[in-house]
DNA sequence: GTCTATACTTCGATAGAC
DNA sequence: GTCTATCGAAGTATAGAC
C-alpha cells in the first residue's frame, strides 16, 4: 500500500464544493456523468484537485454517500418523532432529490462492490429507524393489529416509485394512489385533530 | 447524415447473441459495464462487429430494450387474462432479472435522452395493460369500490422495491410485507376456490 | 459476416512545480 | 492548496482487407 500520498483536509470548503457538485451532476445526469474532469470543471477547479481530496473516484462517491446518509438519518430521526410519523414519512420519502440520488447510488452499487455493502447497511439502519418510530406511535394509540414494518416498507416503496416515474414522465394511476394513501392516513392519523378523536 | 454504412441483418444469430450478452452484463454489473469491448469479448467476437450490427451503443441499448419490452408486453397480456390477475401480477412483478434490468434502463435513461422517452412510453403502456386486466376482473366480481389503478401501482411498486433490496442484501420488514400482501390476496382472490366463495 | 488496424476522445491517476 | 504536464487504459467509432 502506498499510504504516503497527501490528502486534503475534511473541513475544506473546496472539498465541500466538490461533494455538492458531484451530487448535482448525479441527480441531473446520472452517476456515470460524474467524472473527475466534469466535477472539477463545474466546481471551477482542475481535475487533479479532485484526486487530491479523494484519491479515487470511489472515495468521492463514498464520502458523498456517507455525508448524505448521516444527514438523512438525523433529519428523519427528528422528524419521525413528531405526532404523525406516517404523514412525515410519506412527505419525506417523496423528496425528489433524495429519491433520485439514492437510486443512482443503488445503480452505482451494482458494479462498484466497495460501495455496495455500505449502502446496504445504511438502508437497513434507515429502515429500522422508520419502523421503530411508526411502531412506537402505533403502540401508543393501541393499533396493535397494524403491522408497522409492513406499512412502513409499503409506504416508502410506493413513494419512491411514484417519484422515479414522475421524473420520467409516467403518471398513470398516480392520482388514485395518492387518494388511497390519503384516505389511509386519515384513518390512522386523523388530520384535523391532533392525536385522535378526543 | 451518412446513411450509407452497412448494418447487419435483424435476424442474425450473432446479433441475437450480442443482445443476450448485453442484457447479462447489465444485470450482473450494471449498464456502465456494457461497453462495446466487453460485450464483444463475452460474445466471442471482435468489437467492430458490435458496431456493424448496431452502429452506436445507444442503438444497441434501444434494440435490447425494445426486444424485452415487446416480449414482456405479450407475456403479461396473456398471463393477466388468467383467473387471478393480482396473483399473477404479484408473481411476475417480482422476477429478479426483469426488475433489475428495468432499473438499469431507468438509470440509463437519466443521461441518455434518446432512450428516456421510449422507456416512459413503454412503462405507460405496460401500466395501462395491468390496470385494464385488474379492473376488468374486479368489475366482473363486483368489487366496484376497489380502486384498480391504485392497487396495481402499489403492488408493482412494492414488488419492485422488494427485489431491488433483496439483491442488495436488505430484508428488514420484507416478511411482514409478504404476509400482508398474502392476506390481501386471500381476500380479493381466494386461493383454494377458483373464482370466489360458491 | 468478420477481422485487423487505427483515429480520436475521455477517463483515472500521479509527479512535481508553484 | 492548487496547478501544469503527462501516462496509460479504456471507450466509441470507422475504413478497409479478407
Amino acid at each position: 500500500m502506498t499510504a504516503t500520498r497527501r490528502l486534503g483536509a475534511a473541513d475544506s470548503e473546496t472539498r465541500a464544493a466538490l461533494l455538492d457538485v458531484t451530487a448535482a451532476i448525479m441527480i441531473e445526469e446520472g452517476y456515470a456523468a460524474a467524472t473527475s474532469r466534469r466535477v472539477a470543471a463545474r466546481a471551477g477547479v482542475k481535475p487533479a484537485l479532485v484526486h487530491y481530496y479523494f484519491h479515487t473516484m470511489d472515495d468521492l462517491f463514498l464520502a458523498l454517500f456517507r455525508k448524505g446518509a448521516e444527514a438523512n438519518l438525523s433529519r428523519y430521526e427528528q422528524a419521525l418523532a413528531a405526532h404523525q410519523p406516517l404523514r412525515v414519512l410519506w412527505r419525506l420519502a417523496r423528496e425528489p432529490d433524495g429519491v433520485v440520488l439514492l437510486a443512482e447510488f443503488q445503480a452505482l452499487a451494482n458494479h462498484r462492490k466497495t460501495i455496495r455493502a455500505e449502502i446496504a447497511e445504511y438502508v437497513e439502519r434507515f429502515r429500522a429507524l422508520e419502523i421503530k418510530a411508526v411502531a412506537a406511535r402505533f403502540a401508543s394509540r393501541g393499533y396493535e393489529a397494524v403491522p408497522a414494518g409492513a406499512v412502513t416498507v409499503v409506504m416508502s416503496a410506493v413513494a419512491r416509485v411514484l417519484v422515479i416515474e414522475d421524473v420520467m414522465g409516467v403518471t398513470t394511476g398516480h392520482q388514485e394512489v395518492l387518494d388511497l394513501v390519503e384516505r389511509y392516513l386519515d384513518q390512522l392519523e386523523p388530520s384535523a385533530a391532533e392525536s385522535g378523536p378526543a
